[in-house]
DNA sequence: CTGAAAGCGCTAACAT
DNA sequence: ATGTTAGCGCTTTCAG
C-alpha cells in the first residue's frame, strides 16, 4: 500500500503530529522541520488518505448531484457549472443519474448518506415525500435546480416559468401570431408543465386572445421524439395556427423536424418557438428562437449556494434567474 | 450526529461486532439478534459510514472519470453508460472536468487518489507522461475511453478510427462521390485527428483518387464553430466538392449550418457526412448521415472492463467497437 | 516547537 | 453465537 502518515514521520524522524500539522498548514513547527517533512513526503509520494480525513473531520470534500437524465444537452450544462464550482472549492461531485425512478432516486440518496457527502443538488426533479424524508435526515444543505418544492423548504435555483412561458408567447404575439399553438410536454409536470402552460393561457389573454384547450399538445415528456408526435398531432387535426411554442428546446426540434418534412416551411410557414436555450437550439438550422435558462449559470449558482450554506450553516434564499428571449431564425415577423 | 454502530449495538444489548456481522451478512448470528439489531437500526436511524468502512476494505465503491468537457453530447452519452453500469456494481462516479487543462488533470488525478477511488476512466484524453506517472502511482485499474496510449500499457474502447473513416469515405464514393474535402477537427489529436486524415486518404486511394492536401481543413477544435469556420474557408476557396466528411457531428452540422445559410443546399448541392453519432445527428434537419461510435456502450463496456479489472486483479484486454455507417439524408446519390 | 495518546466508525481476527 | 480488541490513517487535545 501506499505510505501513511506514519511512514513520512517515521523518515522525517518526528511524530505523526508534527506531519498532520504541517501538511494542514497548521501553527506549530519550525522552518527546518518542515523543510525534512516535505522531503519525507517527497520521497515516499505520500499522499493523505482522504477517507481518514473525513472520518475525523466529517468533511468529505463531495458533493452529489441527482438527474433524471445526464445525456441531454440541459442536465450536461447544468452539471459543468456545478463541477466548475465545485472544483474551485476544492471538492468533487458524484453524478447520480435516478432516472426518474423513486426507488433509484432513494437508493442513490442512501449511498450518498453513507458517503457522507457534504452537499447535495437535486436537477428537475420533484420532490416527493420520501424524497424529503430522506434527504431532511442527512444534515447537509440541498439546493433544487430548475425545480420547485411547495410541500418542503428546500432552497432553489430556476427561471420564474409562468413569467419566461409569457415572455415567449408575448414575443410570438409581439410578431403578429394570433393563432399559437402549445406543445407542452408532460403537462402534469409541476415544473416544466403547469406554470409554461399557464404562461402560455395568460399572455394570450392579456392580448385579448382566447386560449383553447384544443391548441394545447400534451405530450409524455420533452424529448425530440415527443416533439414529432405533437407535430404529427397538430398536422392530423388540420390546426390552423402560425407559430408553436414548445416547452422544451427539444420538442421544439422535433416539431420542426416533422414539420419541415412534411413540406412545411420553418418559418415562413409556420413560426417556431421554444425553451431552455441548449446549445442544440443554435446549432439548429435554421436556429431556434428560444427563450434562454441560464443552464451554466444555474449550475453554477446552486453550487455556490451550496457551500454558501454549507459555510453559514443557514438556509440560504433562494434564486430566480433572468431568462431572455432569443431571437434567432425560426419566428417570422408578421407585421 | 447520525448514529453509529455502538449505539445501535447499544440499543439493541449486542456487541458491535454482532451488528458488523448483520450489516454485512456474515455468518455468525441467530435469527432472534438479527431481528432486534434490524429493529434498533429502524429505530435509530442507523446508516453505516462509507468513510469508516472504505478505511479499512480499502474499497471505496466508487470511481473517477475524466473528460476534457462535459457539456456535450458525447461526453454525456459515454457517462450515461459508465453511469448505469457503476450503479449496477453499487459504486458511485465522480466526474471530472480536466477542460483539456493538464494542471487541473493533474489536481484531478490527485484528488481521486487521496479519495482513494476504485478505479479511473479517461474519457478522450491523451495521456500524457506526468498523467501516467500519476496514474501508475496509484495501484487501481484504468481504462481509456475513445482514446488510446501508444507508450503506456492501459486498456481501452474505441473504435477503429482509421476504419470508420475509412468506411465513412467509401460509403461516400460509392455514392458516387469523387471529390470530398474532409474537415478534420484538430489534425494534430492522435485520436480524433491523424487516424481519421489517414483514413480518409486510404479511402480515396484505395478507389484510385489522389487525396489532395487543399482538400483537408485543418481547425483548432471539433465543436461547431469549428465546423463554422472550416465550411467559411471552403467556399472562400471556392472549392469543387460534392460531398464533405468531418470528424465529429458537430463539425458537420456546423459546417451545414454555414453552408445552409449561403444558399447551398444539403444534400442537393453537397453532401455532408459527420462522425460520432452522437443525438445530435439524428435530431438534425437534414438528418445527419455520420458514422456511429457507440457512444453509450462504450460507457458501458469501459466500466465493465474496469469492475473486471478490480475483481479479477488483472490487466484486461482492450475492445475495438464496432462502428456503423448511418445512413440519414445528408448524402446525395450521385448515381 | 514537538510528542504521546485518544479517538473518528468500522471490520476482522481472536477469544469465549 | 457472541464479545473483546486491535487496528485502518488521520486530527486533535494535552503535556512537556
Amino acid at each position: 500500500m501506499s505510505a501513511t502518515i506514519k511512514d513520512v514521520a517515521k523518515h522525517a524522524n518526528v511524530s505523526i503530529a508534527t506531519v498532520s500539522r504541517i501538511i494542514n498548514k497548521k501553527p506549530g513547527f519550525s522552518p527546518e522541520t518542515e523543510q525534512k517533512v516535505l522531503d519525507s513526503i517527497q520521497a515516499l509520494g505520500y499522499q493523505p488518505n482522504a477517507l481518514a480525513r473525513g472520518l475525523i473531520n466529517k468533511d468529505t470534500q463531495t458533493i452529489g448531484v441527482l438527474f433524471p437524465a445526464v445525456s441531454n444537452m440541459f442536465a450536461s450544462e447544468v452539471l459543468s457549472g456545478i463541477e466548475e464550482y465545485a472544483n474551485e472549492m476544492g471538492s468533487s461531485v458524484i453524478v447520480c443519474n435516478t432516472a426518474e425512478d423513486g426507488e433509484r432516486t432513494l437508493k442513490y440518496l442512501q449511498v450518498l448518506s453513507e458517503k457522507r457527502v457534504d452537499g447535495i443538488i437535486i436537477v428537475s426533479e420533484y420532490i416527493k415525500e420520501e424524497y424529503y424524508k430522506a434527504l431532511s435526515e442527512m444534515k447537509i444543505p440541498k439546493v433544487l435546480v430548475s425545480s420547485i418544492s411547495f410541500e418542503y423548504p428546500i432552497p432553489y435555483v430556476k427561471v420564474d416559468d409562468r413569467h419566461a412561458s409569457f415572455s415567449a408567447v408575448n414575443y410570438l404575439i409581439g410578431k403578429g401570431h394570433r393563432k399559437i399553438a402549445m406543445i407542452a410536454g408532460n403537462s402534469t409536470d409541476p415544473i416544466a408543465g403547469v406554470p409554461r402552460i399557464e404562461g402560455y393561457m395568460a399572455a394570450l389573454r392579456a392580448n385579448g386572445i382566447e386560449p383553447s384547450n384544443d391548441m394545447i399538445i400534451h405530450c409524455d415528456g420533452f424529448g425530440h421524439k415527443d416533439g414529432v408526435q405533437a407535430m404529427k398531432d397538430i398536422m392530423d387535426r388540420d390546426m390552423d395556427i402560425t407559430a408553436v411554442f414548445a416547452s422544451s428546446d427539444e420538442l421544439a426540434v422535433g416539431a420542426m423536424s416533422h414539420a419541415i418534412r412534411h413540406g412545411i416551411r420553418v418559418p415562413d410557414d409556420l413560426s417556431v418557438m421554444g425553451y431552455d436555450d441548449t446549445k442544440l437550439a443554435e446549432m439548429m438550422i435554421p436556429s431556434l428562437t428560444t427563450v434562454a435558462q441560464p443552464l451554466y449559470e444555474m449550475g453554477l449558482m446552486a453550487a455556490t449556494m451550496l457551500f454558501d450554506m454549507k459555510s453559514s450553516g443557514a438556509v440560504i434564499e433562494s434564486r430566480i434567474m433572468n431568462h431572455k428571449i432569443m431571437e434567432r431564425e425560426t419566428v417570422k415577423n408578421l407585421l
